[in-house]
DNA sequence: ATTATCTATAGATCTATAGATAATGC
DNA sequence: ATTATCTATAGATCTATAGATAATGC
């Protein structure tokens, strides 16, 4: 029961970390605004996790537990199907917190000797080598659009990012997922549309 | 000469920011780290800069000027002719530390009472607006992709930045100007390429 | 006079360590 | 015993203010 306690402890100081990133980026971040929202001392946090960066470790672990499809199937690496993304975006559209932290971690990313670079580096191969793959399997070698799946993925994730970014800072004036929606339109190519014949 | 030597003196600091936001981010930066890449202490540096903020205001007030084309030939706001962005797009993979500095504050700029989160709204919002003029200038009110230049442009933006971030984390993985170039193939639709009689 | 810089420093924070104290589980 | 928290605090930084000192321009 100590145990599972403790683990509920984590979660809900994972939790409040998450905001306050959102907040404040990671650099900005203290233990103290984490501690405080979850009723402790920042030294009284530091029993669960031994150091800040610790602490930005297990979330950042725990979110790709998180969309790697923790085990709800999934052939490859990232199992979106394509229709699906689409409803990832929308579901995005509705969660800006988190959205927002991770568009300021990935922001914080770039720069030297950032505790979560590598984190990013290694999901965005994963992410589109797991895409370029969904795209294959539903489009074999060469999309309607013209492209092969490897280069349509680096664009599908470039779009995503780009328009968290637009969205955050300005959500009256981005139909995030309309927009995405009109890029998967163009992936698609011409097709059998309402306009062409 | 004392009015010519101290603008010197501000462009070079404003030159060192640039570089310590790239390593750090806004938040992470300190004066004294600009400081000393200029040869002034950190109180010296505030003679010319009031304060660390004044500093980035300064900064990004700099580089509004400077790619709202200052002077040069363009009707509109963002009078970025489609050809020409291409190139835009090849220049930047050759100045990674602007773009990184870029890349970070955008990210950071979305968390709460950011300095800069005011600017890139501002901005956004113009580089939207200037890129759809160029695009309905260009192709009409609908572009041979079918979406409207209005829609088109919040992709063409979002896939510059999001790019960015992929190819600044992972330069050996990611071809930045090649993929922009396929988004833009993608935007002017099937058209008349080597494959498609 | 004004401008450019420096030293000294106040005042805030922040992370992390040490060591108590109380509560919980065997 | 182990776990959960707290108080006390060391040790680093950081920004910004005050006030000297030297150099430059009228």
């Amino acid at each position: 029961m100590a145990r599972a306690r403790s683990e509920e402890r984590r979660a809900e100081i994972m939790r409040a970390t998450l905001e306050v990133i959102a907040e404040r980026g990671y650099r900005g971040a203290t233990l103290g605004a984490v501690a405080e929202r979850v009723g402790l001392t920042q030294q009284g946090l530091l029993h669960y996790f031994p150091t800040k960066e610790a602490l930005l470790v297990a979330v950042l672990e725990d979110r790709d537990r998180w969309d790697t499809g923790g085990g709800r199937g999934g052939d490859e690496e990232g199992a979106w199907r394509l229709e699906l993304l689409g409803s990832l975006v929308e579901y995005n559209a509705m969660r800006p917190v988190i959205v927002q932290t991770f568009s300021a971690l990935l922001g914080e990313s770039v720069t030297e000797d950032h505790p979560a670079r590598e984190f990013f580096t290694r999901r965005y191969t994963q992410v589109r080598a797991g895409m370029a793959a969904t795209l294959r399997a539903e489009y074999g070698d060469t999309l309607p659009g013209g492209l092969s799946p490897e280069r349509a993925a680096v664009l599908l994730v470039a779009v995503m990012d780009g328009l968290q970014y637009q969205w955050l800072l300005d959500p009256e004036a981005v139909d995030m997922p309309g927009a995405f929606g009109d890029f998967l339109g163009l992936l698609k190519g011409p097709s059998d549309g309402p306009e062409a014949p």
